[in-house]
RNA sequence: GGUCCCAUCGUCUAGUGGCCUAGGACAUCACCCUCUCAAGGUGGAGGCACGGGUUCGAAUCCCGUUGGGACUGCCA
């Protein structure tokens, strides 16, 4: 195996980060692409933040993605022992030093400073090592730290806009930037892709890296490349906020977004396919995709376009794979897996297997995600109508044409054959003699029969529903309108 | 404030000095199709932030301005 190394480092919150999903998306696709190795490695450092779900829902989101990593999922807080023998040999070799300010400390001596942050107080006080002293990293005043970035170049930082950074808690505990790295040089990490709000704190990785290569008791590990992935924004140009934005992978796919057309608009945040096709399969991602040819700038995560391309990916279903996929959300209590917070609006005894794979080719061209079949389809198998009662009003209760044409309806459909031609040429042939066209005549008997104006093609709706329960449903509707 | 990143239609992007009268997709508008709604088809409107250079020639290279963003924790 001499392909590349890389890693997905989620932290471990309740969910899954759509940003998570594109860095890992970008990662798997450029280990697959080169014959490379993707490890999984759940950063549960802060223990406060450490959830035992997490770890189950960062591998159930990234099977959803169909990102499948050939080491992991590892944690984070296993290699403990590794990150003090790291943070202890920098130490030794003189590249951290104890410091023992207090915050209030450092804040009361740089108040009039212009540059902000720790000004290097304990460099060389030779404080004594206890539980109220933290260890910093000793930076370098002068000279610059040179980022080596696949996407973006060489990014140079100055040392002089960095303080001495902390290193190890006062309590022993390692802090994320050193865990991090020294994770990634036991793993050989060759590539770290990752979101460029890191970029600021690469530097710091860097310094350290290096300073761990020059250290005699530490094996020398070559130094990564980096490939910062350019941010994620909402409508107002900010980074994604899991408090203000849709952020949950597992929330689209409840709401019925299709893995694999999820996969692909993540792909085209910050990338795009050769050619005028943004529809691609993974298997063309995996050939095309290059880390030089990521943008630089941020991406608008336009859940408009999301869902568009979702329809597309939905209606290229066949019918019969629509129809599985569909049944989580029609039937939810026939499958392992269901959309959480989704109640049908039927019970079970209601719904009809058979009527429902009859009735699938009627929206699946009309859906753009899966949640929005059992509002399109409701009035087949409940009981009761769903009426929209503004549409009732409109076009039923207030409209004696309409009820007239109703009571003709129900005296005509009695007897017809009952075949969606029959019942489209009655439907046209009764609002005749009302100066109706077939536009106006169908509406009050699809509002009859399905509680709305919008939805599947009325005359096969009609057919699959059988006579009856539309004879009803048209009485039913004089009734309800007073008429 | 400091450091860094970024800048093509409203949005995601193609474009790597002449193929650009700037291409595609989403959204939007109009028309067609049509039993509603969709889907589909056709067409339209809509962009190189600004100012200087470099060059015979700049969306493409350089500088500056402006604008946006990220970071700046004993979080990750």
């Amino acid at each position: 195996m001499t392909g590349p190394r890389v890693r997905m480092a989620p932290s471990p919150t309740g969910f899954f980060h759509v940003g998570s999903a594109r860095t890992a998306l970008f990662n798997w696709l450029f280990a697959r692409q080169n014959d490379g190795f993707f490890i999984l490695r759940i950063e549960d450092t802060d223990a406060a933040r450490n959830l035992d779900d997490a770890r189950e829902g960062i591998v159930t989101a990234m099977a959803w993605l169909g990102l499948d990593f050939d080491a992991g999922p590892f944690l984070q807080s296993e290699l403990w022992a590794e990150h003090v023998a790291s943070a202890e040999a920098l130490y030794a070799n003189g590249y951290l030093y104890a410091c023992d300010c207090t915050r209030e400390q450092i804040d009361e001596r740089i108040k009039g400073n212009a540059k902000p942050g720790y000004d290097g107080f304990c460099r060389d006080r030779h404080v004594v090592r206890s539980e109220v002293t933290v260890l910093r990293f000793r930076v370098p005043d002068e000279g610059v730290t040179i980022v080596p970035d696949i996407v973006r170049g060489d990014v140079s930082f100055p040392h002089d806009s960095y303080e001495d950074f902390i290193v190890v808690r006062s309590n022993g505990g390692v802090l994320y930037p050193l865990a991090n790295m020294v994770d990634d040089r036991s793993d050989a990490i060759t590539h770290i892709i990752r979101g460029e709000d890191l970029l600021p704190t690469t530097p710091k990785q860097v310094m350290m890296w290096e300073a761990l290569n020059h250290c005699p008791e530490v094996a020398f590990v070559p130094h990564p490349l980096y490939a910062h992935l350019p941010m994620l924004v909402n409508e107002q140009r900010k980074k994604l906020s899991k408090r203000k934005d849709p952020v949950a992978v597992e929330s689209y796919r409840d709401q019925g977004y299709l893995s694999s057309a999820f996969v692909n608009y993540l792909a085209l945040l910050g990338w795009s396919p050769r050619g005028d096709e943004e529809i691609v399969s993974r298997e063309t991602l995996v050939a095309q995709f290059r880390l030089e040819d990521v943008s630089h700038s941020p991406a608008f995560f336009d859940v408009k376009k999301l869902t568009h391309m979702n329809g597309e990916y939905i209606r290229a279903l066949s019918l019969d794979a629509f129809i599985e996929t569909a049944t989580p959300w029609v039937a939810p209590w026939s499958n392992e897996w269901r959309p959480s917070d989704r109640a049908v609006p039927w019970s079970r005894e209601q719904f009809d297997v058979a009527l429902f794979a009859q009735v699938a080719h009627l929206v699946q061209e009309r859906v753009a995600t899966m949640g929005e079949i059992p509002a399109m389809v409701s009035f087949f198998f409940l009981d009761d109508v769903p009426y929209d009662d503004a549409t009732f009003d409109k076009i039923i209760r207030n409209d004696p044409a309409a009820q007239t044409l109703l009571r003709s309806a129900i005296e005509r459909f009695a007897t017809v054959t009952w075949t969606t031609d029959v019942l489209h040429e009655a439907t046209l042939a009764l609002g005749e003699p009302l100066g109706m066209a077939l536009r106006k005549s169908q509406a009050p008997i699809r509002c009859a029969v399905t509680g709305t104006s919008v939805g599947p093609p009325l005359f096969e709706s009609m057919e699959l529903l059988g006579r009856e329960k539309v004879l009803q449903r048209l009485r039913d509707a004089l009734v309800r309108a007073g008429a």
